[in-house]
Formats: structure tokens, sequence, C-alpha cells
DNA sequence: TGCTCATATTAGAGAGTACGCATGTGGGGG
DNA sequence: CCCCCACATGCGTACTCTCTAATATGAGCA
């Protein structure tokens, strides 16, 4: 009955994980995501919204230029940063739909 | 201009990172995700379609147990495990899309 | 009770990751 | 040309993750 699943689909699951969930997988990054929404930032300014050395904010926008979910342009002495696909903050905002659902479910279950 | 980000964002994505993406950062959890989709598997049946062995198998089934992201019943002698949230097929759904995106920009970037 | 099957948990090795610190690089102004 | 600013990168450390092998738990059956 059970069959070892499809190859394909296990070959692109290794690479969203590989491209997309990574770069996800650490709150700083989530909140640089969220704050390029609102557009285009530099660095430093990054730097300010994370509460962050300047060199950890620069390794995290490492990771998310690797991972095909930024943009950069050099502008003057700055580095712009900004982002690539509106539909990253889709799937976040769709995570933090279920992260809500499970909390009220919690609330109900304590509350029967 | 840029002020630190809105702590209540922060605990927030910091509870998504936590609860939600570090379940969907390995394939093969995202591939258990994917086989519960169409309806509840025991951990054996679990096993082969990872082609993992059992200890393995549990330990991801734990971390999405964690994660809250699937159910567990007993029944007789075995574990069947059922999906929690439809709605993380459409995140990750979301995701895949996004890497088509990613994809087919690459091969236009060539192509130019 | 004792045995067996299905699953969970533990311990340890090896790889990966985040961070601070120091240093490298590249554009602009004196 | 030299210096400075904004940013990137390399290195070492502490931590976290995944995996295998071994062991524990728990339901059903003789």
């Amino acid at each position: 009955m059970a069959t070892s699943v499809n190859q394909s689909l296990r070959d692109e699951l290794d690479e969203v994980v590989v491209g997309l969930c990574k770069g996800l997988n650490d709150s700083k990054r989530l909140l640089v995501l969220y704050a390029l929404s609102d557009g285009p930032h530099t660095v430093g300014e990054l730097c300010t919204m994370l509460d962050a050395s300047q060199s950890n904010t620069s390794q995290h926008l490492s990771v998310l230029r690797t991972a095909g979910l930024v943009d950069t342009e050099r502008k003057g002495n700055s580095v712009i940063y900004s982002l690539r696909h509106l539909k990253i903050i889709d799937a976040i905002d769709k995570l933090r739909e279920i992260m809500t659902d499970e909390v009220s479910r919690k609330h109900r279950a304590v509350g029967a």
C-alpha cells in the first residue's frame, strides 16, 4: 500500500527547503523581510530595525540573497536591499494565520 | 527614520519561527506533510514513504507534533498521524510557487 | 504473566548555523 | 593620493540539528 514517494516531488521539496525554508528559519530574517515589504532599505537601517550588529545583519542578508529572496542595488556609498518576491509575505502571513488558529485552538481546549 | 521594530511583531515572528518554520525546515518533514494531506497514515507507512528508518521517522514526527502541525490517534497497536492544519499545505504551495517564479526568472536572465 | 509488534526516546557522532571580532573591499570627499 | 564611510567576508566558538544504534514504553495476545 504505502509506497516510497515520487522522486520529483522529493527533489522539488528539497529545493524549497534549501532555497527558501532555510531563509525563513530565523526570526531576524523574517523581520528583515517584513521591513522590506514596506519598501527598500539600506543595511544600516536594517541594523537599527533588528537591533543587531552590522556584521550579523550583513550575514543574515547574505543568507537571504543566496536564497533569492532579496535584491540589492548600490547607491553611492550604501547598498539598498529590496524584496524580490512579494509573495513571500503572503506565505509568512499564511504561517501567522496558522499560528493564530493554533493559539485559539489551545484556548478552546483549556476552556472545554 | 529607521527605528527598532515593534516588539510585538518581533515576538510573534519568534513564535512563528520556533513553532512552524522549524517544522518546515527539512524536506522529509515537508514530505510527511504532503503524505498526510492525502489522509491519515501510520508511522510504518510514513517510514516507507520517506525511505527512512523507524527511529528517524519517529523523530521527525516528534518535531511536527511539537510544532502543532500534526495530530495523533492510537488505533490498536499503531499510531495514526493526521494533518492538523490544512492551511500548511497552502503555505508550502505558496513557497513552491515562489520557487517556480525564481527558476523562470533565472532562465530569463540566462536567455537575455 | 510473558511475548511480540509498533512506536517513542535516549545517547553520541558529525554537520550545519548564529554570533562577535577582526579584517577586507569599494565608492566618495578632502 | 589618502582617508572615511558603508558594507562584506573570514575565523573561532558555542549552539543546534539530523542521523544511527541501542533501549524503553505500551497495547494486544497466548
